[in-house]
DNA sequence: CTTATATTGTTTACTAGGTTAACAGGTTGG
DNA sequence: CCAACCTGTTAACCTAGTAAACAATATAAG
């Protein structure tokens, strides 16, 4: 019998072996979410829009005078996490706050022309970024992930 | 032709239309990360493990001995950032440090009875609740489910 | 041997991306 | 009119990290 692994020349490399976490979803899903974030900032460059402000302003352009309540559910964060990321936004340009004839509470929200470009060149490049990410993955394969997440998010309001 | 939306009752319902944001992986893949997530916490009550926590106690359990060093590795993240999980880990009796008679510099950790107990237990309760957040799921579905993120994690490497 | 280089665990300061609780102003239903 | 509610906002906090520095130790090169 060859030498398998001496006590002392103990390899760490028999670690192959799998733990439970690579059985578990919810651990696969934070890493393979982890990757797409890290790339999405390699996308975006160290002055670009962080994955917050980015969503935020893709629904801001998709809907113009959308309030600060509707973009919190939307997106699915609290209120009060929202008036930093708009705050960026308003600060770069990118869109405004506007009062709303009807109802003096809400401000609503709409985009400059300057940040409808520079979401629709954000998008491209992150567009770019998910294509070289997924090279590997035929259009069957991309197309059964897209239905798993988006039938995973249906679970979401219990 | 009946009332569509009256510019004064405007509704807001009319959002239903998609924003770019539901056809990027990286955002579906974050909102079925936070899903996950949530329930996993719930799964282990506001005094169990948390995710980190529990991440690391299955390495240790499933590898006696791994160093910080593999730790950091193996999930990915900087050694510093383990410290503190693993001053927590250590200040519940779920594992000790032990000294390592080659190398001076390392501390192997190592399980405590208690702890890999109280990994079983959690790994059970995490299981069910994954279970039950993915009873909609044909084993195909989720099989396949499986398979794509493990697929993503070969990208790591970049 | 001695010197240079690398590794390990650690601390400290920092960042991202949130939450919860409270609040003032404004709106709406009874 | 008053109670209940909604909107945006602030302040304090939390989780989950990163980056840079450091002392102790180990290893490689000359």
């Amino acid at each position: 019998m060859a030498s398998r692994n001496g006590s002392q020349a103990r390899r760490r490399e028999d670690h192959d072996t799998a733990s439970d976490l690579e059985q578990l979803f919810g651990y696969n899903l934070k890493r393979a979410y982890i990757i797409f974030q890290t790339d999405f900032r390699k996308a975006l460059g160290p002055d670009g829009l962080g994955p917050r402000s980015f969503a935020l302003l893709a629904l801001v352009v998709r809907f113009p005078n959308i309030t600060q309540s509707e973009l919190a559910r939307a997106l699915g964060i609290e209120r009060s996490g929202l008036v930093a990321i708009v705050d960026e936004l308003e600060g770069r340009g990118y869109l405004h706050r506007v009062a709303v004839p009807g109802d003096r509470r809400v401000q609503a929200l709409v985009a400059t022309a300057e940040g409808s470009s520079a979401y629709a060149d954000a998008l491209q490049r992150v567009r770019d970024h998910e294509t070289e990410l997924l090279a590997d993955f035929t259009d069957d394969e991309k197309k059964m992930l897209a239905h798993l997440l988006q039938k995973i998010r249906l679970r979401e309001d219990d």
